[in-house]
DNA sequence: GATGAATGAGCCTTCATTCAT
DNA sequence: GATGAATGAAGGCTCATTCAT
């Protein structure tokens, strides 16, 4: 990686944290400065302007927050173990956040942005589709395999996994208390485990994490 | 009312609208000045400084939210209907926003202030704690008087009925597109109706919205 | 006059002087900052931007232009006595320039605004035309009293006295030589003297200033 | 040439276009990049900065437009044909530009620079005293010859050919139009068919060219 | 109670220039 | 001979805030 990449890539990566922490018009160039030690022009060299810094940083990390999904469900053999990493996996940004400053980058994006950045609003939109999507099709394959009772809805699964899990997301993060998300999760493997798996791949009872508040 | 407390009034109102729609950050004084038709001393001369709007502007916003809870429960007698009635005010959200710019106002400025906005950030957290908990006591009402099954976790439902609609409510705003908060509303209801309600209260099956997409 | 227009008129006025002195883009905001005494706020309350600064000196500068020769020309009587002030105010430009940086503000303009600023071209564009047609009615109203020569043409003229003592301006500001505005002067009185005022209305021979180089 | 000549000739003449059409403060380094299609170094290996840039490329304006003059003089053989080619060229640069961006590159810079480029004015100033003193020879030798009128003063009419073409070039330029440049030639070489050149040298009336306006 | 003139820090961006490669 | 990464001053402009009127 020459020289000039491996600044744009810094300029990215601490982008991507500041983006998510104050949010695009809470972010200044003075504070990508001051996080990658370069000086304005230096920054320009690299990008257009600031909106296309923000807009690299949005892809950089929904790119990240794929692959924590790919490299968890990679392990994973049945569908329900992959439905279950994926409930797993938008509940550690809750323990442990994709990006400095918490929550998930793309909901954060999509709130910050709505009204005020169409580009990056497209992003986020885009994002959650593809979100939605990669669950459904997680879903479909457990239906397929006739390891998921025939009558899920996988648009209502999906849809229901990420609504819950990032609304409970802004919910711990503003409260500083990860006890939304564990209880969202929870509710969301019981609810799998009751509804949605065939009796006989359902794995035994009580095998889920307990709230702590 | 004088013609001092109409103006500040009016500077609230406005400024309600303009945050939740732009963010604080995004929300510049011009804006507010142009919206409320006022000069930078007319509204300085109601607040100390743009956090001091900020800030009642969001008690202005969530006032109504409480407002339309109220409003909506007074009429419902039992607390089957009251805890419908939470789920179609969150969810009626989406069709008819509460204020400019759509979406819930509390967590808007939730996700917005994070990092950037302490103040702002403890009420939106007061925000969601009082909400939650006015959830909570009407479960545990209808706990008391046996309408819902004696192993309800009015945590859990509460935490649930909020997150996955908030949630929801965001994956609509940002997609234009209702379909996320109908699918939301209807799977809580049915979940409600087979897991939360005694069976003796149960109202007749299938009374539930569907979704169109 | 208020104390807000009285700042505006300032900021035109200095304005007006600096850009005939370092053109459109030799004269930044910062120069405006230092000619007036005003903060950027102080400047940007009374203009949206430095456009519209730079548009509003330049009609300052063409009004006093022509105002000096509106001036002038009321104390002459005959269309020669017209014609000889439009020439000496033209020639008054080198010695007792208009505008701290000497020369023709709207010339001066024209060249340092054509292809870089649309806006300022077309003022000096019609500004040039105002001028030529200004003293195009001059020579018609002394072709219709039978004071010049029926031959006369009035476009000839006028673009002759505009150009070539424009000319000999750039040509005396470059050169800090007054000379070339003296010479082409005193040609264009001699030729109108001899070719387009009637015999019956010249003035004795000599009567014009001598070149001193 | 070696290639590094090359390569400098090319930043001139590109750089020559582009201060002629937006002036020397309108005119950026990476105007004269994106014109070579040269990187930053590669500019400044051959200059040590934008003045000696602009120094040299009004250098070769100046020396185009001597070869102009040049050039078509060279075929004449009389006086009065190298005064009426001297016309000729200066009025070409209305319809057949010297340089791209149009008008004279000279008095382009004179006026350009005048007040904020010191070393660039006295560049032009330079200039138009050699044109100046290259028109009063070609005089000089007509009267010499007895082809023109023993009184004529060269300076007088080597003044006024290039005051009132230069000036009429400015008024064509901003205006788009190049009937003042027609009328201010056509005024010369009648003024001096008339008035300089003795009457057996005389060609026959009527052989100048029609104003179109 | 409201105006709007003024401030000056800060915004994003472009500038000419340097220099290691 | 040419690249392009980096600098840091300066560009035009907007910001929240103050205060005399």
């Amino acid at each position: 990686m020459g020289k000039g990449l491996a600044t744009k890539e810094k300029i990215i990566r601490k982008s991507a944290e500041l983006f998510n922490i104050f949010g695009y018009h809470g972010c200044a160039l003075s504070d990508i400065m001051a996080a990658t030690k370069l000086q304005k022009g230096g920054i320009y060299n690299h990008f257009r302007n600031k909106d296309e810094i923000a807009l690299e940083a949005f892809d950089y990390n929904f790119n990240r927050m794929i692959k924590r999904f790919r490299k968890r469900l990679d392990r994973d053999r049945t569908a329900s173990e992959k439905l279950n990493s994926v409930i797993e996996v938008f509940a550690s940004l809750g323990e442990d956040p994709l990006v400095k400053g918490g929550g998930c980058p793309i909901f954060n994006t999509a709130v910050d942005s709505t009204n005020t950045h169409p580009e990056l609003t497209k992003k986020a939109k885009e994002g959650i589709k593809t979100l939605k999507r990669y669950i459904e099709i997680k879903i479909e394959e457990g239906i397929k395999v006739k390891e998921f009772v025939n009558t899920t809805n996988p648009e209502e699964i999906s849809t229901l996994i990420i609504s819950s899990l990032e609304g409970a997301i802004i919910m711990s993060r503003v409260n500083q208390d990860l006890n939304y998300v564990a209880v969202t999760e929870n509710f969301l493997k019981k609810y799998i485990e009751d509804h949605v798996i065939e009796n006989n791949y359902k794995t035994k009872v009580g095998d889920t994490k307990q709230p702590t508040g």
